[in-house]
Order: structure tokens, then C-alpha cells, then sequence
RNA sequence: GCACCCAUAGCUCAACUGGAUAGAGCAUCGGUCUACGGAACCGAAGGUUGAAGGUUCGAAUCCUUCUGGGUGUACCA
């Protein structure tokens, strides 16, 4: 991934600010670190190594800074490390730090701070989540779907990745405006208009609008496709050429076409609005393609006059991102392509509508940064986009490209959008639901076997139970990969009920509630007046830590925009909960004192848990 | 041809952005406990991180070359 910033440069994105206990130490180290180096300009680099400590038995951090600052200064690293850790101040926060292998310092909390930090947490609202010092604005477009074909999982990863950080950085106090950038004026309507006009079934039509313009569009479809097994350049295909020509006819303003295009638009939005609710996914705004279509000659016009389009070929295009129109064959093979703003043919391209789009969401909103939740494959129209928006003045917002990869089918082969057996979004959450439910009721009869008693749930509680937990497995298994990387769709991977996925969180949330039911203890007095913490067993002790590095998550997550961040966090903290309701008894804890300070964390478990899973657009249920 | 992305255990994926012995989940094998909710826990086995060089205290991570896959590449979006 990349950043453009204003001047232009290619950046990495900003790092994680820490979460905050890594100040605490930091502010700690800083005067030792800072009388030992002898560049003061370093002291921030060498401050910053410290960080969570990879294996639990080194600590609960560690300060890597020793041997990049033993070198600078002709020192023998673990002597350094010594000498800072003996110039530390004295602290009740942190045990003695020790240095270990080629100049580590480890560091532990004492359970004191941890049992006082933990019961601050408890009554945090937050849960530790900072709100941010400088507040910036973004705009995500995101999900961006064709309008005239049903969803299919291919919209997955932008729908639902965009949507998680939408959520994620609101979080933290930004101010975001998601835009959907719907795909409603293209090519794909003269698909429809010449399908209609030549190939449509009446009835059919009447009956079901939006299932006859889908059939159309695969129909057509297929015969382009069978071109191409010909060899036949595409541009020579006569019907592709005559979809063509319908979609040139309706934007030059046909009246026929217009009309038609009227027609279809509310049975295509009808065809998208129930999947958009049942993904519990809101956007703020549906500016499509269309929104844009009266600015278009103004836009070509703006950048022909500024020097920054100009006519090649008998189109007019932009330079690509090195500044280059390629003309000579030599040139076209070394360098990338131009982008066309407007066709020999005087039709516009999709570059000349991104350009309005950013134009209007920089004139409208005046973002610090804009995001697009696009798939990889379009990163070379992305880079040249970018930069040429900047040369034409919209230079103030970063513009990030928040690319993913390919869903791949099980052969490892991308879902093609043409081909046959792509999975309809509708379809995959029925399916979804329905194992859930299996799985849930046969969890059931499972526990009724083994002489449980069994909460019977009622018919609309097992569809609450079904929905949430199918649709909240769909989008745990995309947002838990790290979504630069392809991945291999796979439906019962993503109804599991064991490993991370979001089966699994829900039903650790369930747990939890299900601890205070069992005993009819009201949780409240834990979030108001929350006893003392008793930290008595080491799986008390990793928990606390565990629910402590909650705001690291979701700032790592936020800075990065990976929201497999957080999925991965939460795959931790319910591996410590596991282990602590295994050595801890919660309800028969040995003493009043501890089944209370047990209670506020299974309590803070519980929050933390929904708050996670809420903050990447995923529902829990009380009991499952 | 050129450009971008990817390659980690049998399979699907991590690895806190250069840190200590590369970790999980499936699958395989073995074990625990009448179980505050067993959708559990513990353990074993499984690796020359595609290959070869280089950078340095230290590399899955950074640089070069190669191999193998994906994607894009002047009038689709």
C-alpha cells in the first residue's frame, strides 16, 4: 500500500502510535535514552523499539534500542543496556527490567499496576480507546457496486472492508463520510438497453424486472465472451459494439435511452437494497456515476486548459503518473499508458468521472484523506489518477488506495464476474444462516444429551441466532485476512465453529453474559463502582494484559487500515479467556474478593468482545 | 515486452513492519477433566520461509538476480 501526499512522494503509511502504556514507558526510558545517545535526533527511533515483547516468556515488552544505540556510541550493547535500565527512575508501575540476549531489556508490569489499570477500564466506556488528539476527515468510497447484476461475493471485500473502517475510524473520533460510488451509468446499461431492446421477455419483465435485467446482462455477456474464445479482438466484436453505441446514445441524451435507463435504476437499487440491510452496512452517500455525467466536458475542458490533458491518437488523455504520454512504439512498450479522458468517439472513461468524483468530495467535504476500497487489479489507473489530481490542484487530501486481493475459488482461480458458478451474495447468507443454525441446534441437543439444562430458545430467537451468526461469519472470514493477500473462498472454513472466526467470538461473548445469568449478579456494579482487582492466578495476569492492548489493536488497525488487526487481537483475547475460565472459577471462586474481581473481567471480556466485533460491523447474541 | 501483487507446516492463514526458539486453526496421533456453557483444555508430529547471492549485531521482512503463479497494460469499468 501506499500514500500519496501532497508533494507527491510515495510514503509507507503512518506507523501505530502505541497504545497506552507504551507512552508510560517511553516517557520512562526517555531521559536515560537521551543522556546515552549522541545523536539527540535519534532518541524518538530509539524510543519507539519499544514495544510488546513477542514471546510472553521475555516479559510484557521489551526495548530493542540497545544495539543500534551501543553502535553509535562504541559501546558493547548489553553494557548499554545496563546502564539505561540502572538510570531508570524508580517506579512501582514496572518489576526490575532485565537484559537478556544480545542487549534486550525486558519488562514486566507488577500486578499492582495491572489490577489498577484494569479497574480503571472497567469504568470506561471506551474500553481504553483514545479519541484522536487531532481529529482528521475522510472520505471511503467503498462496496461501488454494477448496478445492473446482483451482488456477488466478489463485493464482499470492499463492501465489508469499508465498512470496518468506517466504523474503526469513527472510533477513534475522526470525522468520515463513506460514499458509494455506484457503477450506474457504464457500459453495462448499454448491455442492458441494447438486451432489452433486442432479447427481453416481456412477461418475464413484467413479473420480475430486476431478475430479467440480470438475465439479460449474463445473457449478452456470454456472447462477448464467445468472441473471445475466437480470438477476435473484443473491439471487433459487432455486438459489443452495439452496446456500445446505445451507451454513447445515452449519454450523448437520447431520449428512448434516457427513458430506459429511468426505468431500470429503481429495479437495479431495489435489487441492492436488501443486501445492503441485511449486511447491517449504511453508507452516507450513493453519488454514482451518473451524479457526475453534466461534468464531464467541464472536467476535460478544466484540465485541457490547465496543460495537464491534451489530445493523442484522437483522444484526449492525462499523462501517466511519471508525467509521460508514450508515443513512439519504443515509449509504449517501456512506459505505462496514459489514461483516456475522453474517447475518439467522444465518449468519457471512468478516469474523467474519478476526477469529478474527487473534485466534488474535495470542494464538498475537504478531507485530509481519501480512501479507495478497491481491489488490487486496478492500481495502475489508481497511481495515475492520483498523481495527475495532484498536478490539477486537488493536492490537500492524501489519497490511499486500499487495495485487497482476488477471492479465489477453490481451484485458486479468481472468481471471474462473467463466468459461471459465482456464488450471489443472497444466496451465500441463506446458506451461511442456515449452518449456523444447524450447528447451533445441534450444539443443543448435544449439551440436552449430556444432562444440561438448556435454555429452549423461541422460533424468532433461533432466526436472531441464525442471521447474526451467519452474516457475521461471511464477514469475520474476509476482514480476518490480511486483505492484501488473495483469498480462497471457502464456506465451511467460514461457518466453523472452532478456530478465529466469528462463530467462536460470538459465542465467548455468550459465555460471558451466560456467567452472570447463571449466578444473577448485575453486571452494572462492575462498570460503576468496580471492586478491587485480585490477580492471583497467571492466567488472571495474561488476561488483564490481554484487555489492556484492546485501543492497541484498533490504532494499529486505524493507522494501517487492516482490520485483521483487530480479528487477530480478538482471536487472542479469547484463547486467554479460554485458558482463564479453565484454571479460574468465576461463580465458586475461594473467596467474595476474587469471584468479584473474576466477575469484572469476565464482564470487561464480554464489552470488549462486542465492542470489537461491533466495530467491524458484526452482532453478537446474548445467548446462542 | 513493461509494470504491480503474491510465494511461509499436508491444507487455510499469522508473524506487532528489522528482533530472541517463524506461530495459529483445520487434518493426523496421543492425553486430561462428571463439564460455573465441551462449540473446552494440554501435548506430539509437521519448516533450508520458492532458489541463489547481498546489506548488519540480527532478515520471512530491505536490495539484486532467477524460478513459478496472479493481475494490469490507448479508447470496459
Amino acid at each position: 500500500m501506499f500514500v500519496y501526499r501532497a508533494n507527491g512522494r510515495r510514503e509507507p503509511a503512518g506507523r501505530c502510535p502505541g497504545h497506552p502504556h507504551q507512552p508510560h514507558l517511553r516517557t520512562l526510558f526517555a531521559p536515560a535514552v537521551a543522556a546515552a545517545a549522541p545523536d539527540p535526533a535519534k532518541v524518538p527511533d530509539y524510543l519507539a523499539a519499544v514495544k510488546p515483547a513477542g514471546n510472553p516468556e521475555h516479559g510484557d515488552y521489551q526495548a530493542n534500542f540497545a544495539m543500534a544505540l551501543a553502535k553509535a556510541a562504541g559501546k558493547k550493547p548489553p553494557e548499554v543496556a545496563k546502564e539505561i535500565v540502572a538510570a531508570l527512575p524508580a517506579t512501582a508501575d514496572i518489576e526490575p527490567p532485565t537484559v537478556a540476549g544480545p542487549g534486550f531489556i525486558n519488562l514486566k508490569f507488577t500486578s499492582a499496576f495491572l489490577a489498577r489499570a484494569v479497574r480503571d477500564l472497567a469504568t470506561d466506556e471506551r474500553l481504553g480507546l483514545p479519541l484522536a488528539a487531532a481529529p482528521r476527515t475522510y472520505v471511503i468510497d467503498l462496496s461501488g457496486p454494477n448496478v445492473a447484476k446482483p451482488l456477488h461475493v466478489g463485493h464482499l471485500r470492499s463492501t465489508i472492508i469499508g465498512d470496518a473502517l468506517v466504523r474503526i475510524l469513527r472510533a477513534l473520533g475522526h470525522t468520515v463520510v463513506g460514499d458509494n460510488h455506484l457503477g450506474d451509468w457504464g457500459l453495462q446499461f448499454g448491455i442492458l438497453i441494447y438486451g432489452y431492446k433486442h432479447f427481453r421477455d416481456e412477461a418475464a419483465f413484467q413479473a420480475d424486472p430486476v431478475r430479467e435485467l440480470a438475465r439479460l446482462y449474463v445473457y449478452i455477456n456470454k456472447q462477448f465472451k464467445k468472441a473471445d474464445d475466437d480470438d477476435e479482438a473484443p473491439t471487433d466484436d459487432p455486438l459489443k459494439k452495439a452496446c456500445q453505441e446505445e451507451t454513447a446514445k445515452l449519454h450523448a441524451g437520447d431520449p428512448e435511452n434516457l427513458a430506459l435507463w429511468k426505468q431500470f435504476m429503481p429495479a437495479c437499487l431495489e435489487m441492492l437494497r436488501p443486501i445492503y440491510e441485511r449486511l447491517d452496512v449504511k453508507i452516507d452517500h450513493a453519488l454514482g456515476e451518473s451524479f457526475y455525467n453534466p461534468m464531464l466536458p467541464g472536467i476535460v475542458e478544466d484540465m485541457q486548459a490547465k496543460g495537464i490533458a491534451f489530445e493523442s491518437k484522437g483522444a484526449v488523455v492525462i499523462p501517466n503518473a511519471k508525467g509521460i504520454v508514450p508515443r513512439t512504439e519504443e515509449e509504449m512498450k517501456k512506459e505505462e499508458p496514459p489514461a483516456i479522458l475522453r474517447k475518439r468517439d467522444g465518449a468519457f472513461t471512468y478516469t474523467t468521472t474519478d476526477l469529478a468524483t474527487i473534485r466534488h468530495r474535495a470542494d464538498t467535504w475537504q478531507p485530509d484523506a481519501m480512501l479507495y476500497v478497491v481491489g488490487a487489479p486496478q492500481a495502475l489507473h489508481f497511481k495515475t489518477l492520483f498523481a495527475q489530481a495532484s498536478r490539477w490542484g486537488y493536492d490537500r487530501a492524501d489519497y490511499v488506495h486500499v487495495q485487497f486481493g482476488s477471492m479465489l475459488g477453490a481451484d485458486r482461480k479468481p472468481f471471474g464476474a462473467r463466468k459461471g458458478g459465482v456464488v450471489e451474495l443472497m444466496d451465500l447468507l441463506d446458506d451461511a444462516a442456515k449452518l449456523g443454525l444447524e450447528k447451533y441446534e445441534a450444539s443443543v441437543a448435544d449439551r440436552r444429551e449430556n444432562g444440561h439444562k438448556v435454555y429452549e430458545a423461541t422460533d424468532a430467537e433461533k432466526r436472531e441466532i441464525a442471521e447474526v451468526v451467519g452474516v457475521g461469519a461471511v464477514k469475520y472470514a474476509d476482514l480476518s485476512q490480511s486483505r492484501t493477500t488473495d483469498y480462497v473462498f471457502d464456506l465451511d472454513k467460514m461457518t466453523a465453529t472452532v478456530g478465529n472466526t466469528a462463530t467462536y467470538m460470538q459465542y465467548a461473548y455468550a459465555r460471558c453474559r451466560s456467567i452472570f445469568r447463571e449466578g444473577d449478579i448485575d453486571d452494572a456494579r462492575f462498570r460503576t463502582a468496580p471492586p478491587a482487582v485480585v490477580l492471583a492466578e497467571p492466567a488472571e495476569r495474561a488476561l488483564v494484559l490481554q484487555l489492556l492492548r484492546f485501543p492497541e489493536a484498533v490504532e494499529a488497525a486505524a493507522a494501517d487500515y487492516l482490520p485483521h488487526l483487530v480479528t487477530g487481537y480478538l482471536w487472542d483475547l479469547a484463547k486467554a479467556t479460554s485458558v482463564f475460565y479453565e484454571k479460574c472459577h468465576v461463580l465458586k471462586a475461594p473467596t467474595p474478593e476474587l469471584r468479584d474481581s473474576r466477575l469484572l473481567l469476565v464482564d470487561l471480556v464480554g464489552r470488549t468482545i462486542r465492542r470489537a466485533l461491533g466495530l467491524l460491523g458484526i452482532r453478537v447474541v446474548e445467548r446462542m
